[in-house]
DNA sequence: GCTCTCGATGAGATAATATAACACGACGCC
DNA sequence: GGCGTCGTGTTATATTATCTCATCGAGAGC
């Protein structure tokens, strides 16, 4: 993911990234199985965003069988739900989340050049947002904010 | 889509809609051939985003014949292109744009509940989107900005 | 130790969404 | 007529997502 850290919050990596993940997951009431840990290092072990199948051929090179994707999938929705990885819906492929104990409404930049994708939070507009929802009588629960277009390597 | 006034600008409905979009289809250089009429008015014929799919299957029965998913998935991306329709990323599904002659980066209430989608616009939120893109040093293109959640309907 | 239950995974099928490859006819242009 | 472009038809295929049912193992209660 390239991840620069683009505010103070702690952005985990590596092995701490998954060290947070299974933390997160743990603190959510979810185990953290073998399973479970496989996918995450799979997933993370991407530098862009990954489908559920990219993600299922990964984790059966690591684990040296064949891992259907609907077990994947069952694992990414979970994950999704506890914050430890997020769904990139323009794409449809996940990102391992860099800071699962943090809970924001991310947006993401998706360059349509590389495919490279990075995340920025700024919660004044994330929150704008889901204010303008409420006021049309919407009840926010997940906001998606994804901007396709170029990034600083692949613009003309 | 239960098309409210969110607006000042104007909003088409019905046969209206439906000559807006080819005058807008024309302007840009565009035929506006039997087929793409046909394909428009079936998709203004859902009251929810609708999916390549449910478009073709309704073009099909309004022409009497079986027109395949390909043909419609050219004219539904040549209509996003041309800002005739929207793409819903997040359900991937499309929706008619009811101000095809205004271009801005829309806001969508997609109901979990119901699926009933509206629309709202805020200059101020997608071009604070725009400008936190460019400051991470990217070009922005095509913001997506969704949000998931219960409409007023739905809500508990 | 035995059995019951539950959560997690395996396996296979199938559904839903999206694109590719190539043919053909209409039309304008020369 | 010959040619190029555009729109569409047709078929096949790729990609993404879900469903159903079987199995397995850990822990609870006895
Ligand atoms: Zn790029
Ligand atoms: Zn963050
Ligand atoms: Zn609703
Ligand atoms: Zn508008």
């Amino acid at each position: 993911m390239a991840s620069v850290p683009h505010h103070d919050h702690v952005n985990h990596a590596g092995r701490a990234l998954v060290g947070a993940a299974r933390d997160a997951m743990v603190a959510g009431g979810e185990q953290w199985t073998d399973m479970r840990a496989a996918v995450f290092e799979s997933l993370a072990s991407f530098d862009q965003p990954a489908s559920a199948y990219d993600i299922a051929d990964r984790v059966s090179q690591l684990l040296g069988r064949r891992v259907a994707a609907n077990t994947v999938y069952r694992i990414l929705d979970l994950f999704v739900s506890k914050n430890v990885a997020m769904r990139v819906e323009s794409r449809n492929a996940y990102l391992a989340n860099a800071h699962p104990d943090c809970l924001h409404d991310c947006i993401f930049l998706v360059c349509d050049g590389c495919g490279a994708t990075t995340h920025v939070d700024d919660d004044v507009l994330s929150n704008g947002v889901r204010e303008r929802a409420s006021a049309a009588g919407f009840k926010a629960e997940r906001p998606v904010i994804e901007v396709r277009g170029r990034c600083s390597d692949c613009r003309d």
